[in-house]
DNA sequence: TTTTTGTTTAAAACACAGTTTTATACATTG
DNA sequence: CAATGTATAAAACTGTGTTTTAAACAAAAA
């Protein structure tokens, strides 16, 4: 009775090791027993189906790390202070994670209303206590009054989307591996500047 | 003889037809056989794969929409002038064509260097002349200096990535089909005011 | 006209995918 | 010891993209 979770974790480390690198398509449920030396049909005992697999993967993965990014945005620091650590800790969390950017395409792209509902996604996106802060600041009159859903889209956008195009970014700038980290963790300043001069009163 | 055009536009619309109510993944090559009325076969004489299929509807629907945007950012318009007028055809060739949103997600999704190296895409951003005007500007004094392939990663994020999330906007938002449009054409005023003030000297 | 070539259809098969079924072993608990 | 839930294995099922084979047809070339 042992055994059971021991072939659970056989497959999850299988599974993700190939999700990172060939990519989730491309990987089959018949690849990843065998990488993890069980039966085919274990698979789907222990998981439903691949989907199954793949949403449980990506929700722990979620789950550890957004812990750090929710603790941001819901402590009691200044806006410009949680905009950096926040900008900052998330971009180090893409560049951590291959895997968790490879499953945020994936599930855009999919982009089926069961995935949106993700407790992994929706848990993340708690942004009640930060558009509350943006909606104080602005009435004490220390910033300028802004639309609290555009200002977390653009933040969000600035900090993701690099990432999702990747491959285009290092094909025109001609980076490399490395040069595009570095490309990436230089947004770490840019984004809040950008976004913080949005908040400023002229 | 005159057959060949009519089957090749047959699968060409049906595909479409189907790739954009369905999805790409979700669409079977039988699907589009039955649809256009035509044999299975005829799939793969004309367009060797599913594959070659999609990229040549994804081409011809890029090329049609790109010429705007390459125009408008090589013209001889002021920089400002330049970024309002292009992210508003951005936005606006996105929110008229879902089919584009979508497939740019499938890409993304896909990420292979084949992909990536479409002409329809590096023709797209082909910025040699915008990021000239940045560098001049900022000679001239009359801007400040800026990493033109930040400034571009940056127009570019904040331009489409609400697109990639827009079921989890209008979940977190309450947002109905029309909100999100209108929240959308928003960002043509809100993107370049981010974007300039940038550049602005201080 | 005859021949050749390009187009269309049909039916079947192929390889591979995710999934399900069936049967059997194992281990723990009653 | 029997019963029950868990674990494993092998094979089969369904649907996918793709390919093959064979036959028909129309248009262009000889």
């Amino acid at each position: 009775m042992t055994k059971g979770k021991n072939t659970e974790q056989k497959i999850l480390n299988a599974a993700t090791e190939l999700f990172l690198k060939k990519g989730v398509d491309r990987t089959s449920v018949r690849d990843i027993a065998n990488k993890a030396n069980i039966n085919l049909a274990l698979l789907n005992y222990y998981f439903r189906s691949k989907e199954n697999l793949f949403i449980t993967i990506f929700s722990r993965l979620m789950k550890k790390n957004s812990k750090k990014l929710i603790a941001i945005l819901d402590s009691d620091i200044s806006l410009e202070e949680k905009i950096e650590k926040y900008v900052a800790a998330y971009i180090d969390i893409l560049l951590k994670n291959p895997l968790l950017v490879s499953f945020v395409l994936v599930i855009l792209h999919r982009s089926s209303d069961k995935i949106i509902k993700l407790e992994a996604i929706s848990y993340l996106y708690s942004t009640e206590k930060f558009t509350q802060q943006l909606i104080d600041e602005a009435k004490k009159g220390n910033i300028r009054k802004t639309n609290t859903t555009h200002f977390f889209v653009d933040m969000l956008s600035l900090i993701t989307f690099p990432f999702a195009i990747k491959l285009l970014i290092k094909d025109k700038a001609s980076l490399s591996e490395n040069d595009f980290k570095t490309f990436i963790r230089e947004r770490k300043k840019r984004i809040p500047r950008l976004l913080i001069n949005e908040l400023k009163l002229k």
